[in-house]
DNA sequence: ACATTTACTGCACGTTTGTACAATAAAGCC
DNA sequence: GGCTTTATTGTACAAACGTGCAGTAAATGT
């Protein structure tokens, strides 16, 4: 009986490299960033820890990685509904609502991971180059369904004021995320979907639905 | 010539303790968290780094007592407008609005800090408290203004709109002062103050001011 | 001027960190 | 089945971390 228990299995670069990252990415919602160190890492991943240099060049590189994937993540969650253009343009803006300020992207651990990576956007230009690329992403995918808003009951479509409102709108749902992150107890998923709706039809000066 | 330069000051515990945590402010505003040693802080001070230990039972009091110092800080100057009930109700708001979306509390620096410590909140039960102590002061600084601004036209005060209406104008504020202390170059001062302007008052229902 | 207090310094210790490298073994090819 | 490739492991190491402690000196009271 040789080989009945192989030590390990071998996977290919790509699925290990997913592997690690989602790693780091648990160990950090669960115990911060200070925890996400190599050897927390791989025992989260159940590997040896001098594996993760053999797929990622440093530690840093590892950060990006991580940094990247999730941002990705979070905004094909919350923009899914965007692009649907089958369905009505009050379903498809509630739907983006509901889905920004609902688990998994309104979440105490997806705002650990953030709060983690933004410490370090300031001092590192790829990391500033991820948070620019995913921000411009999820304004860019936002703005159409406002100016559509807009255009739809006839209004103005003067561009400095749809470029206000968009910002305005955005501002709301952030502003919610990061709140109904922190304190879920207080702002349960119903609360956070109920006052965004509200306010971003007041500031699109839509109809209030239902 | 015995004592023509002392080896160093002696400072009250008081003073000491508040230069340690400026210090460390300073430090994570400019590094980031994990640059935070108390090397580091020391040296930021211009004292011997085992004084910390002096003035602090431990380096995690010392990132409690920095937490808290910056949260008041920043409350502070956000709301000092907020109870100047000398000044006109619109004038209020509007000067809150205006010392919470400029520096020095929307700011890279000030984001940097909070965000290093919003990582500590979910697994520190004391940080969780001193987090929840400057949220529920903030929103209870601003309620009081959106209950005054619906009852001076006349508006129905149901207390759930009313608080809806808070909760929202919040998020505004929120969000605004995230996106313009991570991109002050695309978000100016300025312009985070005009699109909060319109918003709130499009939320309040407001006319228009200007 | 001297004694007392304690803010302050300087150094050493054990631990944990990211990294480096040689040895090992799983998987694919002939 | 033997050979090659390389994903994976195990161990070692220097640097940096928070902490402990004995000694020093600045300020204060007498």
């Amino acid at each position: 009986m040789p080989e009945s228990k192989p030590k390990f299995r071998r996977e290919s670069p790509e699925q290990r490299r997913v592997q690690l990252i989602e790693a780091t990415l648990r160990v950090i919602a669960r115990k911060g960033v200070s925890a996400a160190t190599v050897r927390e890492i791989s025992a989260e991943a159940g590997v040896a820890f001098s594996l993760i240099r053999h797929h990622f060049k440093t530690k840093e590189d590892l950060m990006y990685a991580a940094y990247a994937f999730h941002m990705h993540k979070m905004a094909q969650v919350s923009l899914s509904a965007a692009t649907d253009t089958a369905r009505p343009l009050k379903e498809r803006i509630k739907q983006c609502i509901t889905d920004t300020l609902s688990p998994p992207v309104t979440d105490g651990a997806a705002l650990q991971v953030w709060a983690g990576f933004i410490q370090m956007v300031p001092h590192d230009a790829r990391m500033k180059q991820i948070h620019m690329d995913t921000y411009l992403g999820f304004r860019d995918a936002l703005e159409p369904l406002i100016v559509e808003a807009l255009r739809s009951q006839g209004n103005h479509a003067d561009p400095a004021r749809i470029e206000q409102k968009a910002i305005a709108c955005n501002a709301v749902l952030d502003g919610l995320w990061l709140e109904g992150s922190m304190l879920p107890d207080m702002l349960p998923a119903a609360r956070l979907i109920d006052v965004a709706e509200f306010a971003i039809f007041a500031i699109l000066e839509l109809a209030q639905p239902d």
